[in-house]
DNA sequence: AAATAATTTTAGACAAAACTAAAAAATATT
DNA sequence: AATATTTTTTAGTTTTGTCTAAAATTATTT
């Protein structure tokens, strides 16, 4: 496989996962930042590869060989954001486009020994599942901290929105995966929260706990 | 750059260490594993780009600018192995392909992170220099373990040949980096060597001393 | 249901990086 | 020095992945 390939499967990998029908060509040249002609032309050889399902003007879907190939790829890309951020002191805004380019580097040995070196991470520092070697993933019952009620205490999973100003929100309020997060008041009129964290208190907005996946306890 | 110009590059410098003068077409012909006519191809867009010299029929030397593009390809190629062989362990004829791949990756901060995770090494498993950020690179005056008279304490500093059937043959009798190796016998008739190393006397032949890089004390 | 709008595909073109075959230049040989 | 050989370059294709512009299909609206 191609990187160019890769990416293409990667994509509509990502894309299924939010409408569970066929794939639409402009939804995949968007994501890519190329032209719908363009995604024609790869998603017709894709098809030739047996990674993918395709009719014309129906979209696409993964078939078993492609969604096996996106999981891995999917693999890749977050056990090394966990090396960026674990090891190399990264940040998570910092992580995304260099695992861009980490992903596409092919060797299962090298893969499954950072797995093991990493201390087989079951998420990457986003909170997103890590598929195993055999495509298996882990889903974790996860909701959003706005949706946390009065007085709970929770776990920070991992983002909805990944952009760097927010991600860089977070850091320096010093919320990161695994910290402990208490919701000590919910304002009603504009439906804030007051938290307590690392033994401080804050206040965050709406839109910041609408974007923050946690679980109990 | 791309994948495909780093690797001539490389390729141009690695031949300019052993040849100082212009390097010829056929010869990088030889080590990219392509044709003549595609070398010529190249050689004048990476003359276009200022990263060599090139006069028809006169072979190409890199420029100032090609010189520090190849040794950062080096680095990047060398600190892959290292952290291969350190965290991953990986053996000493495995690397080398992954590290191929590896060393294409575009990032300054990730190499200089790596660098520093894996301690500032000197050299990579083969017991080659790695260059600094800024390209400098620190000989080590090594002799082949073949010229070390009788008697003498050494530490392995790398190989000659890098072939997998050496460096696995290296792996069996627990030579690696590092070892310190005293020369016990010296045969006349077919100079083979008896050695003392890890609290065990080993006989190696000619043809191996001969391929192993070391220092003295 | 016809007309309009949006989406998708086709056709033809281009750039990058490789190739083959033939021409040109440099080396080697007699 | 003339000829033969090797090396290098040119010219013309090919493949991969992209593009624009036009045609075909599907979706939406009146």
């Amino acid at each position: 496989m191609t990187y160019s390939e890769e990416n293409y499967i990667k994509v509509i990998y990502h894309l299924s996962l939010v409408s569970p029908k066929g794939i639409n060509t402009n939804a995949i040249a968007g994501m890519i930042e190329s032209k719908a002609s363009s995604v024609t032309d790869m998603v017709k050889k894709l098809a030739e590869k047996e990674l993918v399902d395709y009719q014309k003007y129906q979209g696409v879907t993964l078939t078993q060989k492609g969604l096996h190939a996106a999981k891995m790829i999917v693999r890749k890309h977050r056990l090394w954001e966990v090396f960026l951020v674990e090891k190399l002191a990264f940040t998570w805004d910092e992580v995304h486009d260099v695992a861009e380019e980490l992903e596409h580097i092919h060797s299962e040995k090298l893969i499954n020994r950072l797995e093991e070196f990493l201390g087989f991470p079951k998420e990457d520092p986003h909170g997103d599942p890590i598929p195993d070697r055999n495509g298996q993933i882990i889903k974790v019952e996860k909701q959003l901290l706005s949706d946390v009620s009065l007085h709970t205490k929770v776990i920070c999973l991992g983002v909805k929105d990944s952009s760097p100003s927010f991600l860089q929100y977070l850091d320096k309020h010093q919320i990161s995966l695994g910290s402990i997060i208490e919701v000590v008041n919910k304002e009603i009129f504009d439906m804030s929260l007051t938290l307590f964290v690392n033994n401080k208190e804050i206040l965050i907005s709406n839109k910041i706990a609408s974007n923050l996946y946690v679980k109990l306890v």
